[in-house]
DNA sequence: CATTCGTCCTGATAGC
DNA sequence: TGCTATCAGGACGAAT
C-alpha cells in the first residue's frame, strides 16, 4: 500500500534511473490502467513518444514526469504549456526499471521504452520502465502543468509558481514538505466537524498518510481515531503532526513498508519497516508502549471507515461522546 | 456548503 | 476438492 516513503523510495528511483532519458516507444497492455487519460490509449502514446523526461516530482501519493523536447538543450515543449506523464501506484502499482529482455510480469499494464543510456562508470541502463498493477487502482495519464499558488517544490513555471497537473492541484503539501504549515493544518483541522483520522486521509487537507502511517502517528500521538477535531488541542496537533514526520522518516529510511511483494522500489526490492510497525496489523499483540512500564494491553483492530483500524485501547482511549 | 458513503478491482486466505 | 465469503484500500463522484 504505497503511501508518502513508499511513493518517495520510487520518486528517488525513477530520478536516478529515468532523468534525462527520451521514452522511444509506449506499450499498453491493459487500457484499464489508463483510465484517467481520457483522449484513449493512442493518444497517450503519441503524446509520450519521442519526448524526454525532465524530472521526477511528487505531491502527495502523485508522482509525474515533465516531458522536454527530444533535444536535451531545446526549448521547453508548448511554449509554457509544458506537460507530465503521471502516475498513481494506487493499492498495488508498481513502477520498475527492467531490461526489455525480462519476462512480462503477470500484471503488466503499459512498457515504456527508454533510449539508450550509461551510468557514470559507462554501464548501459536497463532500457524499460513498466507499469504494473494488480488491483487496477492506480494509473497513468498525460497532463499539462500550470503554475498554481502554493509555496515552493516542484518545477517552476515562468511565474515563480510551482507546475503542478491540474489532477494534483488540490492536494496539499505533506508534512515532510518545507512548505508544509502547521498552522494552516491546525486552523483548517479545528473548523472541521470530523474524526481525526478521516482529516488525516484527506489529502486535501495534509497529503501522503494512508491507512497505515494514519494508525502509526495516532498510536505515536496517543490519540483515539475517533478524536473529534474540533475539540483537538495545539499541543496534540503538533504532536500528532511530528509524529506523522517521525514515522514517515524513519519508514522513508527503511526503504518503506512492504507486506509481501506488491510494494517494492524501481528495482524492484522490497522495504523493511513493516517490522517497526506498533499498531497496524498487531491484532491482539501486546502494545510496546504499554509493555514498556509493565502494563498489558493488546492491540485492537475496529472497523471504520470502511476499513480497519489498529489502535491500543490503554493508551488510545476512546473519546467521550461529542457533546 | 461540508461531510460521508459507495464504487472501482484482483488475489490470497479462511471456512464449510 | 471446490465453492463462496471476506479482506485489502486510494481517490473520486454521488448522496446526505
Amino acid at each position: 500500500m504505497p503511501e508518502l516513503p513508499e511513493v518517495e523510495v520510487v520518486r528517488r528511483g525513477l530520478a536516478r534511473w529515468v532523468t534525462g532519458r527520451r521514452i522511444d516507444d509506449v506499450e499498453v497492455l491493459d487500457p484499464r490502467s489508463l483510465r484517467r487519460h481520457a483522449l484513449g490509449p493512442e493518444d497517450f502514446r503519441s503524446n509520450l513518444a519521442g519526448y524526454r523526461v525532465t524530472d521526477v516530482v511528487r505531491r502527495g501519493k502523485f508522482l509525474w514526469m515533465p516531458l522536454g523536447e527530444p533535444s536535451p538543450d531545446a526549448e521547453p515543449v508548448n511554449g509554457g504549456s509544458p506537460v507530465a506523464l503521471m502516475a498513481h501506484l494506487g493499492m498495488s502499482g508498481q513502477l520498475l526499471i527492467e531490461d526489455p529482455g525480462a519476462p512480462d510480469e503477470k500484471h503488466l499494464k503499459v512498457r515504456l521504452s527508454l533510449c539508450t543510456a550509461t551510468d557514470d562508470d559507462g554501464k548501459s541502463l536497463p532500457g524499460e520502465l513498466r507499469f504494473i498493477d494488480q488491483r487496477i487502482f492506480g494509473g497513468m495519464f498525460v497532463t499539462s502543468l500550470q503554475p498554481t499558488a502554493d509555496g515552493k517544490a516542484g518545477g517552476r513555471g515562468s511565474s515563480g509558481l510551482p507546475l503542478i497537473p491540474r489532477e494534483a492541484a488540490h492536494i496539499a503539501r505533506d508534512p515532510l514538505d518545507p512548505a508544509f504549515s502547521f498552522e494552516n493544518f491546525f486552523a483548517r483541522v479545528r473548523v472541521r466537524r470530523s474524526g481525526i483520522k478521516r482529516a488525516l486521509l484527506d489529502q486535501g487537507l495534509i497529503s501522503g498518510i494512508g491507512n497505515i502511517y494514519a494508525d502509526e502517528a495516532l498510536w505515536a500521538a496517543k490519540l483515539h481515531y475517533a478524536r473529534a477535531t474540533d475539540t483537538l488541542r495545539r499541543s496534540e496537533a503538533l504532536r500528532l503532526v511530528n509524529a506523522c514526520r517521525d514515522v514517515m522518516t524513519r519508514a522513508l529510511d527503511a526503504g518503506g513498508t512492504s507486506f509481501d511483494s506488491l510494494y517494492v522500489n524501481v528495482n524492484g526490492a522490497s522495504g523493511y519497516f513493516e517490522r517497526s510497525l506498533e499498531a497496524y496489523g498487531r491484532t491482539g499483540r501486546p502494545c510496546r508502549r504499554c509493555a514498556l512500564t509493565g502494563r498489558k494491553s493488546l492491540i485492537r483492530r475496529d472497523t471504520f471507515m470502511n476499513r480497519s483500524s489498529f489502535s491500543c485501547p490503554r493508551c488510545q482511549p476512546k473519546p467521550r461522546p461529542r457533546a
